[in-house]
DNA sequence: ACATTTGTTAACCATTTAGTTAAACTAATT
DNA sequence: AATTAGTTTAACTAAATGGTTAACAAATGT
């Protein structure tokens, strides 16, 4: 048995399945558009995979799981609020320029289907951000920050950092840039996002 | 001619595609769907609008002049910046509880085919933010808010404004609260968002 | 009244698509 | 060399899908 060709060829499937769908979602994705771009037959895909549906749930639990650490190892660190806050922007914006459909395609695939988050959630690498919501509380009480729910200083650290990869497009209509200027700006919000949320909370 | 009967007709065959378009985007929808979503025969959907994609593109654009006024009307006002931004968050959020599909129908169909946004801008009702621009650049310069570059901030007003209602499904699942409750941080969000931003740029 | 234009339908068509099958091939095992 | 388990392919199938056609119905102009 040739069981190192074996995994080759599955994870040469399941990245070939990952550009497609990523960028043409799971409706828009044709099997036979996936095996031409892995090189391989058609009937390959449904030998490791069986079904279209299979294969998009790898894809899309694999995209999850490499997003997932990044948002628990920061919320879950010792470090202060300000830190934190610090942290997650830089290492978040420089990781979506690395997966710049990431975003979009996890966001756009729950929308198509909400309960598919239920059995996200149950996987043990799903984000837990009740540390991350206590450390804010605690810093409300402190007076160190302004009060403000938790939960929508997570939304708004959510949204400043994820938006603008999700609405590029739209984004480089309204403010008349081409895509060279776009992505410097993306890059200056690596410190741009921090600052204007700690001044935000700041007491 | 029934000129009245056509018209309904008409607008009742846009009004269903709205409806199948904005829930599953132009690659899941059916003509078939759409067809029974308005209690007519298929064939009259290619009688009205010749094809999918030019039905298709008729929803898009109604869905896009319907969002781009809301924009136009405040950025373009002679209103403060302080008033602009507590105006457009508190308008902008209960437009969309009223039109909940549509900032992720946009967004997404965007994304799907970037080069669409030329044939937009064009349009003559395309949100124009060159004055809220030197307005930005005004108060800076006066000192009156920190240094910020206006597109930074034009973009984490969008951002922290839709962001939520396209994310909703994976915040829902991060946060661990349902839609009951998560509605309620919406209707939270048409002042917290204002205040947000305008303490993180106060000088 | 009746001819013409406009609106609507059922049946049909060509193509695309996910999935299947059976046979050929490969390489390790006996 | 024969067997066997696993891998890969070409050809096929059934269902779905966007679009068309031809006939019928309703309104309108003359």
């Amino acid at each position: 048995m040739k069981k190192e060709k074996n995994i080759t060829t599955e994870s040469t499937i399941l990245n070939a399945a990952k550009n497609i769908f990523q960028r043409k979602g799971m409706d828009g994705a044709r099997m036979q558009e996936i095996a031409d771009e892995a090189g391989i037959n058609k009937a390959l895909l449904h030998y490791y995979y069986r079904s279209k549906q299979l294969l998009f749930e790898a894809v899309f639990k694999n995209a999850f799981l490499l997003l997932a650490p990044q948002l628990n190892k920061i919320l879950n660190s010792e470090d202060s609020l300000n830190i934190k806050i610090k942290d997650f922007t830089k290492n978040y914006i420089s990781f979506i320029i690395k997966h710049p459909y990431l975003p979009n395609f996890i966001i756009n695939e729950l929308n198509r289907s909400p309960e598919f988050v239920q059995k996200l959630i149950s996987e043990k690498h799903f984000p837990n951000i009740q540390k991350f919501k206590d450390q804010i509380t605690e810093n409300v009480e402190n007076g160190k920050i302004l009060p403000i729910k938790p939960e929508h200083l997570f939304i708004n650290i959510m949204a400043l950092n994820i938006f603008p990869f999700i609405a590029s497009p739209l984004l480089k209509g309204f403010l008349k840039v081409n895509d060279e200027n776009y992505k410097q700006l993306m890059e200056e919000r690596a410190t741009e996002v921090s600052n204007f949320i700690i001044n935000a909370i700041k007491s």
